[in-house]
DNA sequence: TTGTACGCGTTATCAT
DNA sequence: ATGATAACGCGTACAA
């Protein structure tokens, strides 16, 4: 392995001076520059990442943590698919890598151990739930000062760093959406409450219908775990409500897709019989058939952001605020809650 | 931050008495060891793992090379989900990290660049595509004694560590049920080239039509990029030769379904007027309407499989051998291949 | 503008 | 069975 301590002779300046000139550092003759990067280029010196982490007492890696999930369905969410580009993406910009961590379920409750190693210098937190462990483990992390951030997740009555995206109005556009397609009995279906954001397409739904003074039925407010099976289960019991069910807004595609599959087998076309609007705009509503209206929610530009801000906090100490960044939504119509019978 | 000389001040033993406890290194007295523990555990020591990295001369990370993609695709395939989550569980009983690697178009040729800096130990390279450039930089890793595992992906002449799965046996499953659900006329909608699975997939098709004594008409030949939009264009051409066609074979579930929406626009429905079979099995395939038969790849298992490969090689010096490993496919039948009008 | 020298927290080798 | 000590490659304060 090339050292510094080689460019340096062939370069015959001190080492000090090599270092200087990969960082860019101090006043500097353009003459030595200049052969220190020639003697760098010729010996095909690269400074030691390691090293420099060792030195430097920073890791340069940005810790991804993903919740643990049953083996197969780990990442097979695209909704994580977008969040990990969106920071990769950032953090390459960063001069950062990505150290990967998957929590197996008895660690959930640690996250120092991550830090204590000291691989990682802050961490994106995606996919944690509203329980009173997480709070615990969460109000430890940062009563340590470790820089984190929340994706798509908020904790009521705590301060955290958070970037999540506007579902109240996302669900307020898609029922309204449905209203203005001339439908008046709307169903909802959730998905677990342990997600902040499902409170807050419950809020948007309400709203909606309060709004178009509009009656919400205790029986048309479903519950599912955002699973396509809790979708196709969900259609047993909005069949036996049909009279009072013209419309469905779900809170995710996977569920409005398995709903309108249990719907299907009785009959009922989503497009035709009723009405569908999704939420997340993930490639399954493209490939669902008819194609599923949904909420495109910038999972992306979420990660991205979480992964500016909590850098930004490691490299220029602006660790004491915790902003609470909201992204806008926005509505994509498609096939399933346009009614042909309606036209 | 607590070092190991504070341990091994309140322990009262020499620091290296701490490093070799913590290692499990040498015989030493219980007494002592307890000593250290409790030492540990009082001033809540835990090593640094970059001062460990910095003087074992190892990372303790593996990288994992994802492909370039346009923004917002990047991850969003189930095929890299899976073997993500492989490579993870793997990782970690190996007690190494993860590091994330999303390479930018400009930097598909030079790998060596992340060895170079000492961040990754070895590699696991996903989604590579067969091409000169990309021979040329894999040779060069391998001519530099940096060890990698490609995933998935062969390269026909030359001698790397790979991690396939056994597509001939799989689409020779997939036309064999074709045929053995009575149909005669198939047709094949094969992916990119550059993926020697979609010649492994194109021989499996042909070995099973020439087994059954079929014909194998070229226009009955097609290709797409993988994509559900070439899927759907295929629809085209398929419907000029829809005298010729009874059934698809379609090498992703993508394009299989692209393909089903294609022709159902015409009228055509799958497992009813036509039987398709897809390939990877994805979450898309039992979305999808209807169901889709698809050939189940272990991407999880190969994921893990060339974690453990590769870092078998680093830790235990086993880095002469190439292995290439081959794991079976599966045919999973749903709706979509079964024709009514049949039984 | 450049050089000197120390420290970072381990591992690993050699004594004892 | 344990201790002393030399690396490891770089950042950086201070000196010149």
């Amino acid at each position: 392995m090339v050292t510094r301590k080689e460019v340096a002779e062939l370069a015959r300046v001190s080492e000090a001076t090599v270092s200087r000139v990969f960082n860019g550092l101090g006043p500097m003759k353009p003459a030595t520059r200049e052969r220190v990067l020639a003697a760098a280029k010729q010996l095909d010196y690269h400074p030691n990442a390691i090293a420099q982490s060792f030195a430097r007492r920073r890791s340069g890696n940005l810790g991804v943590v993903l919740p643990y999930m049953p083996k197969v369905h780990l990442f097979s969410a695209y909704y994580f698919a977008e969040i990990l580009s969106g920071i990769g993406e950032q953090v390459r910009e960063q001069g950062y890598d990505m150290l990967l961590s998957l929590l197996k379920p008895d660690e959930s409750l640690d996250y120092t151990r991550l830090y204590r190693s000291q691989k990682v210098d802050a961490c994106v937190i995606l996919g944690s739930i509203d329980t009173p462990q997480q709070r615990q483990s969460l109000e430890q992390l940062q009563d340590q000062g470790l820089p984190f951030c929340l994706v798509n997740q908020r904790f009521e009555g705590l301060s955290f760093h958070e970037v999540d995206a506007d579902h109240v109005e996302g669900s307020y556009q898609a029922v309204r959406h449905l209203q203005d397609e001339g439908y008046r009995k709307i169903a909802f279906l959730n998905g677990s409450p342990h997600y902040s954001n499902s409170g807050d397409r419950l809020q948007g739904y309400m709203k909606a219908m309060c709004d178009a003074g509009l009656e919400v039925l205790p029986e048309l407010l479903l519950e599912g775990n955002y699973s396509r099976k809790s979708g196709y289960e969900a259609a047993d019991q909005l069949w036996e409500h049909r009279e009072q069910v013209e419309a469905i807004f779900a809170a995710n595609d996977r569920m409005a897709i398995g709903l309108m599959q249990g719907l299907r087998e009785r009959g009922w076309i989503a497009g035709r019989d009723f009405a569908v609007v999704g939420c997340d705009d993930s490639d399954a509503a493209k490939l669902s058939d008819p194609p599923l209206s949904s909420i495109n929610v910038p999972f992306y530009e979420m990660g991205k952001e979480a992964a500016r801000g909590v850098l930004a906090g490691v490299l220029h100490g602006e660790g004491a605020n915790n902003p609470r960044i909201k992204l806008p939504t926005r509505l994509v119509v498609r096939q399933s809650s346009k009614s042909s019978h309606n036209k």
